[in-house]
DNA sequence: TCCTCCTCTTGAACGCCGTTCAAATTCAGT
DNA sequence: ACTGAATTTGAACGGCGTTCAAGAGGAGGA
């Protein structure tokens, strides 16, 4: 039932794993994951077709496991939307800050093949804003909030802030949720619940 | 009066640039470079060391070029803040859709050398911020608008947005820039011109 | 048992990469 | 013309993603 190689795929993943946090994105090669998961460069062409595919198989793997991680941040329903919103923000920040080779992966490797570069379960994170914000906000409006929080722990991740923003993140991430939800506010953030 | 390879130094960096627009920052070697500036990798390593510094002296050129493409963007002290500020926003999401190989050095390229990943040149941008927000916000709060804005352009330049937002970047740096404009009205944006 | 046929695996090979360094070249000063 | 220092060269090293001819393995039939 199962596919033939789907062992040795998930060893292989597992072992991309386990490269990523001791060694960084860097040791991601072919060859060292072949290495690690007792095949040959070959068969993991099998497996795989491109590297990219790995790449895209770790990057589901992260999405679930920043999903994850912003689930655990969120205080739930008997929060305030907004306490609820700058948790996830904190969270979004936390996780980039503590995961920076999958963070890197994720969001700036070079995919060659085009297909969609983000995992199709950024819809979860997506899911997740919505269901904090409510219905009155616009799709465009939502993404926008999580594209300005991504830019700061994107910068912050990559090392890129200036020497006056450093140690300032949590604080910076504030002021961009505070001002996005008054932005929100406009559309209807937390009309019916 | 000028140093014995300033000429070649110049003119490896006209090709880089060259290079870069072609071709792609993939382009950017060692090998591609001596070639295309007329010398052996060799030399290359004795006037830059590192390829990182080639990367460096590129991304300090780009810098520059931003900082001119925002203030040909920038409508003058003629304008409005509010108007000055969405448009210095939309001229960065401009200049980063324009030119995504050097968007890509300067802001993905994994510097192995860690000093400052990003040129001091990026002060000049922070104080056209400054110079267009007043006295009143904080190095922080202006650094968050930057992060914020910086956020949709980066997503949008690595093709990282979702479907719902594509077509919708200018939208989304518009509702950023308001959003963050009345965030810096908290702190006094504006006053004392 | 042996022989076929088909699938899966292997690792050497290709052309690229950043980087180094011994040897060749260049050239100013005598 | 010669010397000595400075500069340039390109082959070499180890590593990269990717390919593919050759080998290994096993299922089914004779």
């Amino acid at each position: 039932m199962r596919k033939p190689h789907e062992d040795l795929r998930e060893a292989v993943l597992a072992e991309a794993g386990r490269l990523l946090e001791v060694e960084g994105a860097r040791a991601l090669s072919a060859r060292r994951l072949a290495a690690a998961a007792g095949c040959s460069v070959g068969t993991l062409y099998n497996i795989f077709e491109h590297l990219d595919g790995v790449v895209r198989a770790v990057n589901r793997e992260t999405m679930k496991r920043l999903a994850a991680a912003l689930a655990e941040a969120d205080p739930g329903e008997g929060a305030g939307r907004a306490a609820r919103l700058e948790a996830l923000g904190q969270g979004y920040l936390a996780y980039g800050v503590a995961n920076p080779a999958r963070w890197e992966l994720l969001f700036r490797y070079r995919l060659d093949t085009p297909a969609e570069a983000l995992p199709a379960e950024l819809s979860t994170l997506l899911a997740l804003l919505r269901s904090v914000a409510g219905p009155g906000p616009s799709d465009e409006a939502l993404i926008a909030l999580w594209a300005a929080v991504h830019g700061v722990v994107e910068l912050a991740v990559a090392r890129r802030l200036p020497n006056a923003a450093e140690g300032a993140e949590g604080r910076m991430i504030a002021l961009v949720i505070e001002a996005g939800i008054r932005g929100l506010a406009a559309e209807g953030f937390g009309r019916d619940p």
